[in-house]
DNA sequence: CATGGGATTGACT
DNA sequence: GTCAATCCCATGC
């Protein structure tokens, strides 16, 4: 496995980061997937939680970046994102969809599934099965217990599919959702 | 302090 | 296709 990537990787435009995380490894424990399908998340646009400004909900949005930012949706999932930009700047990429890598069996029995396709094909069914939860909010993404390595160079040819973003009411003509063309393990509704 | 709304998912018609 | 589950937190009184 190769080194994590530190926090010059996210200390740039969160649009680049998004692309760029397409094909990175997410590693927790003894699961791991492949990144193929993230969204940005900007405070200049109103679908982003830190639009709204320094809340004890966004504080780690707007800390360093190379943190997690680890949130409870619909009370119910916790979703990953990666937080970017410089300090102060709120700015985050949701991790939406991993193809399985390592610890295939130990996602099985956290999901209560056994088709590979269905273990970590959404940003809520990714955190159950690496067992991502809200006490990982504001983790160092470098060093802490949930790590992010390189692409493979194979994935710089990537062209990634942008689509407009899953499940917002606001700001939701911005194209901000990207997907790795063809792949099988990318969340719903499947992008053109 | 009460209320309402989600960056979703899985079960069901 | 529809819909409920469930909890954190932003907002407003």
């Amino acid at each position: 496995m190769a080194s994590p990537l530190d926090a010059s990787f996210f200390f740039r435009p969160v649009l680049d980061v998004a692309r760029d995380l397409l094909g990175c490894v997410v590693r927790h424990g003894e699961t791991a997937g492949v990144i193929v399908e993230t969204e940005a998340y900007h405070e200049s646009e109103a679908a982003c939680h830190a639009h709204v400004g320094l809340t004890p909900r966004t504080h780690f949005l707007f800390g360093p970046p190379g943190r997690a930012y680890v949130y409870r949706s619909y009370g119910i999932h916790a979703l990953l994102n990666a937080v970017c930009e410089p300090e102060g700047v709120g700015a985050a990429v949701l991790i939406r969809a991993l193809e399985p890598l390592e610890g295939l069996d130990a996602m099985c029995a956290r999901r209560g599934l056994d088709r590979v396709e269905d273990l970590c094909s959404g940003p809520g069914k990714l955190t159950q099965a690496l067992d991502v939860e809200l006490e990982h909010n504001g983790s160092d993404l470098s060093e802490g217990p949930i790590r992010i390595e390189p692409a493979a160079a194979s994935w710089e040819e990537v062209e990634p599919v942008l689509g407009p973003r899953i499940g917002i009411t606001k700001a939701a003509d911005l194209p901000w959702r990207l997907s790795a063309p063809g792949s099988r393990y990318v969340s719903r509704p499947r992008p053109r």
